[in-house]
DNA sequence: CCACAATTTAGAACAATTCTAGGGTATTGA
DNA sequence: TCAATACCCTAGAATTGTTCTAAATTGTGG
């Protein structure tokens, strides 16, 4: 199978999103989308990806992370100061954060059923609602 | 008045969390709990004092923060990564976010109703349930 | 295949926060 | 009241996570 085949999917899906269908992007990507929902932070994806034998900069995974937040292929959360999350799983849900060790896990959509929102102040519009369950393991 | 007397609930409540009622201390509690609830930042109350004429570090607001935030003062918040804001309303309570200037604002608890909270997977704890309400004037 | 714009990069710069080590201060109990 | 002691504060350095910069590289339309 020729690596063009083997992208395809992934290169349509930057192009879609129109970003150029770089080797990082496409590296990036793949790393962060085969398999399960994730919440992987910069440095995470870093790691893979020279884990991978993947030759990215980190202030390339950064730009990537963000370009593909605004492009809506992933979605930004912040639970703790001082680090952030990209979540591949775009879709309307929420969180569980544990507090012991800082890792996410998602909380499917119907689960939590917040009723009753307030009306923003002034004016303003509502963006999205994030619901974090902070637990913990004793 | 004397000064004894003038800052006596300021140091009952530092006494009764189990914390020395030093200089840094009383001033720092002064300055955040008089008048409303507020969402502070540790360099916002570092200039606060400054500008008070309090000469504390930043390294004590932030020790203070955080020793006031187990102690159930205080609040912390997390909405955008690199940032934490405390907040001095430690009621059960929501938040609006707003995504333009970054500022935060109390929603009342009983604007937002949370119905249906999912069991947390391994035995784990709730430990609070965080609502973000971002919002963005156009 | 060329020219040009978009992208990547290493490293510096930055911002928020934490650490460190030494000097100061509230408290205890004699 | 006064040491002794444990706790606290501080300046500055160190760390962490992220963004910026300017130069080199790469994808793409013609």
């Amino acid at each position: 199978m020729t690596d063009q085949k083997r992208y395809a999917p992934i290169i349509n899906k930057l192009r879609d999103a129109g970003l150029r269908p770089t080797r990082q992007r496409i590296a990036l990507a793949e790393l962060m989308f085969r398999g399960d929902d994730r919440h992987i932070s910069a440095e995470m994806l870093h790691n893979e990806a020279t884990s991978a034998r993947v030759s990215v900069s980190l202030a390339t995974v950064y730009n990537t992370l963000h370009q593909f937040t605004q492009a809506g292929l992933l979605r930004e959360i912040a639970v703790e100061a001082g680090r952030s999350y990209f979540d591949t799983n775009t879709s309307d849900h929420h969180h569980f954060y544990f507090e012991n060790d800082g890792h996410l896990e998602d909380i499917a959509s119907n689960d939590v059923v917040v009723s009753s929102l307030p009306k923003p102040p002034g004016g303003a519009k509502i963006s999205r609602v994030d619901v974090v369950i902070r637990v913990c393991e004793d």
